[in-house]
DNA sequence: CCCAATAGTATCCTTTTGTATACTATAGCA
DNA sequence: TGCTATAGTATACAAAAGGATACTATTGGG
């Protein structure tokens, strides 16, 4: 792994994934498939429609996520995960993987310090 | 991949790594092993030194890195990745590979963009 | 006629991040 | 005596991210 043209295209990846609110969004549409604008909502305890309209703009534009919109009323509106976005799935698991061992690891050293 | 406890655990991953200065620090760390705050510095063009300092304590905080003080004048201090640090490289690869794709589909996107 | 449902905008505010700049302590050296 | 080097702090400020709340359009149903 060299350094220096390298450090961009880490943080490229980091750039897409960073927000309170894009992780579980994408975590959400890779487990369970396409899902309209309220199911994610309501999947997302806590989030403010501006927030999720902002991040799923942000998401579209890099390609990741699909958005398509049904000519109905009430509105229907649906986002999946695209070919491309997929990729990002083994970053997310590597993530998952290194957070449930800092779990782990954050007990431990409670433990210790309790001591 | 389950869902709901599963979250805060990407959130925990990402909470370390999120950050201009962060990723960059760890990949310097991890490939030149044990460096100076000094060398830190002259490798991360335009950080100041109160984000240099505070990035930092936020990785010892963690238990990522790990802060050795010499009792000299001038200050030596040294930083280095921890055992436990180490655990972050698959992340940073996966990342890596990711971004690397990421900046090849930009460049093709935006060749279609401009047809 | 009025209400509910959906997918948003618009506006204002607070918190978090990041930047710029100046300052400190101390030993060795000229 | 004053300068340099190192690893910081302190203070003030600017920008970005996030949150709270109110508002909109439309149509089918009571």
């Amino acid at each position: 792994m060299q350094i220096e043209p390298e450090l961009c295209k880490v943080e490229d990846a980091l750039g897409i994934l960073v927000g309170k609110w894009k992780p579980i969004i994408l975590l959400h549409l890779l487990k369970n498939g396409t899902q309209r604008f309220s199911e994610l909502k309501r999947s997302l305890p806590g989030i403010t429609q501006k927030m999720l309209t902002k991040q799923l703009r942000e998401l579209e534009e890099e390609d990741i996520i699909q958005r398509v919109v049904y000519a109905q009323v009430p509105p229907k509106v649906e986002y999946s995960i695209t070919e491309y976005g997929r990729g990002l799935e083994p970053i997310l698991e590597a993530m998952h993987e290194w957070g449930t061992k800092h779990t782990l690891h954050k007990r431990e050293m409670q433990r210790k310090a309790s001591i």
